[in-house]
DNA sequence: AACCAGGCGCATA
DNA sequence: TATGCGCATGGT
């Protein structure tokens, strides 16, 4: 992968499978909104850029060398070839057509404690709710880094806050899960560094031991946060993909890539009812 | 006005 | 182990 420093901007031509808009509207990230202008905005890890796409142009502005190679690369996954990824999927028919449909689709490496507060309020939730939701968690508890921008609350600067100290996120019964997650978290009780390095059952159960996490948002944590894809989370899209699809089970070709094959049907699955109930 | 949203905890059998 | 219900909030 090559690039180029103008100024303040860094210059990618030559990542395939790469479309930002897909990547950050795909029901993974919540933080990313689109300009006036048609480029993205988007705060990770306490950076803020904006990134715009012409084609295979991309550029993301405001940014240095250095943020670019440790985290923005890291983030839209680019050393990874997606291609082939796409080209295992295509054994099966049904993943093919949703891998065509949203080709440049890639799993977004998030930060372990974003993905894992951000899929905790996703529960029983819509997306767009989810992200004001976690709007006015930021704006609330978070650095303030730009004249709009705050960065994601560590769980360390929410140490001691209450359920009430959460009411105005309005998240809901949410709350005193995010208060749990907080106090496991600084407690040391569970600790991110070590699930990181152990095998996934593991690692499933240990996020498990939080209050409102389940299965689902277990391996939400694990495929975003922790970037292991075969984590493969179900919900209620997924779901009906399974039952429609496979009820015997995901086909082989998606062994040890169920994260990056459900990402493709979810957004398939889910955006054919959204666009149904349009008509 | 019911029903649903990237589920989960808890009670019950 | 398996099923069913309630849950905060807001949109359709």
């Amino acid at each position: 992968m090559k690039y180029e420093v103008k100024e303040n901007d860094i210059i990618l031509s030559d990542v395939r499978c790469l479309d930002i808009e897909l990547c950050v509207f795909c029901g993974q990230a919540f933080r990313w909104k689109k300009n006036e202008d048609g480029s993205f905005h988007g705060i990770v890890d306490g950076k803020v850029t904006d990134i715009i796409q012409n084609g295979n142009e991309i550029i993301f502005k405001n940014t240095s060398e250095e943020d670019f190679e440790e985290l923005w690369k890291n983030y839209f996954d680019i050393a990874s070839d997606y291609e082939n990824y796409c080209r295992i999927l295509s054994a099966d028919e049904n993943i093919k057509k949703a891998c065509e449909e949203y080709y440049g689709i890639r799993i977004l490496r998030q930060k372990p404690w974003e993905a894992l507060c951000s899929f905790i309020i996703s529960q029983n939730n819509n997306i767009p709710r989810i992200m004001g939701i976690i709007d006015r968690l930021c704006e609330t508890f978070g650095e303030k880094i730009g004249e709009n921008d705050y960065a994601f609350p560590t769980y360390e600067s929410l140490k001691n806050v209450t359920t009430e100290d959460l009411a105005p996120l309005r998240a809901g019964f949410r709350n005193k899960y995010i208060v749990d997650a907080v106090q496991k978290l600084c407690s040391g009780e569970i600790d991110l560094e070590k699930i990181k390095t152990m095998p996934i059952e593991e690692a499933r159960l240990e996020l498990m031991k939080i209050k409102g996490v389940g299965a689902k948002v277990a391996e939400c944590t694990l495929l975003y946060g922790f970037g292991i894809n075969e984590a493969f989370p179900v919900d209620v899209w997924v779901k009906k993909i399974m039952a429609e699809m496979y009820p015997a089970g995901l086909p082989e070709c998606c062994k040890d890539i169920e994260g990056i094959a459900q990402q493709y049907l979810f957004h398939w699955r889910r955006n054919s009812d959204l666009f149904k109930n349009k008509e």
